[in-house]
DNA sequence: TGCCATAGTTCCAAAACGAAACTTACCTTG
DNA sequence: CAAGGTAAGTTTCGTTTTGGAACTATGGCA
């Protein structure tokens, strides 16, 4: 079964992970609650590559999770805001930062 | 960056994520809180492919979120079960559960 | 002996990913 | 005005991961 497929299934939390359940874009929802908006704010807080980045991000404003917002014209330039969709997945974050918090400790520190 | 290195990652988050944050896994474990524990079972609820279940089960079982416990030891058999540190995850599948059911109504119904 | 069930494992082609370079459009500085 | 810098992607290419299906192992049952 392919996992798009998923977006149609009777279990809710199968029909969110559609949306948010791969690698990163829940990441890029983090930095989001942190208050970054910009592309190369995502790229440099997460480490992810650019073009999957551009994909994520594609994906979230088309299901309503971010808005895509012009700040700038002239060179165009984007915003990517959360929608009050969008807002209200941070429970779901609170919950993993916990569990995280709780039984993943580090072991040893990181840069990114 | 690869997604492995995020274990050490300095936000709670996304070590978590690290685990389980990518596809499937957390819908392993929706089905662990729903009382399945075996092999297939996981198959026949997900519908995902039996190679990438034996993969996800092992990681689940090294990183102590699911335990591996025999029922059968003439033909070796186990079942799967939620350990206190996976039974903790019970508050984020909730909220992500809540988030579908207003989010995400279903369209067509599937099966699976 | 032959068929069924459970739990994997193996194989291959297709899709996704990571790294790095390239592009576009404007702005600044010399 | 040319050179270099910034922001936001896009393209290319080689590696991983995934999906699908077949195959294996072990024992029960008729």
């Amino acid at each position: 079964m392919k996992w798009s497929d998923l977006s149609d299934n009777w279990c809710p939390v199968a029909r969110t992970l559609s949306i948010v359940g791969d690698r990163w874009t829940l990441l890029i929802l983090r930095d989001c609650f942190l208050g970054m908006s910009r592309f190369e704010q995502f790229i440099e807080s997460s480490g992810m590559t650019r073009h999957i980045l551009a994909d994520r991000l594609k994906r979230l404003v088309e299901s309503g999770i971010l808005e895509r917002k012009a700040y700038s014209t002239s060179p165009k330039r984007y915003d990517y805001v959360l929608t009050d969709k969008g807002q209200e997945l941070a429970p779901a974050l609170l919950t993993l930062r916990d569990w995280g918090k709780k039984h993943m400790p580090v072991r040893r520190a990181t840069s990114a």
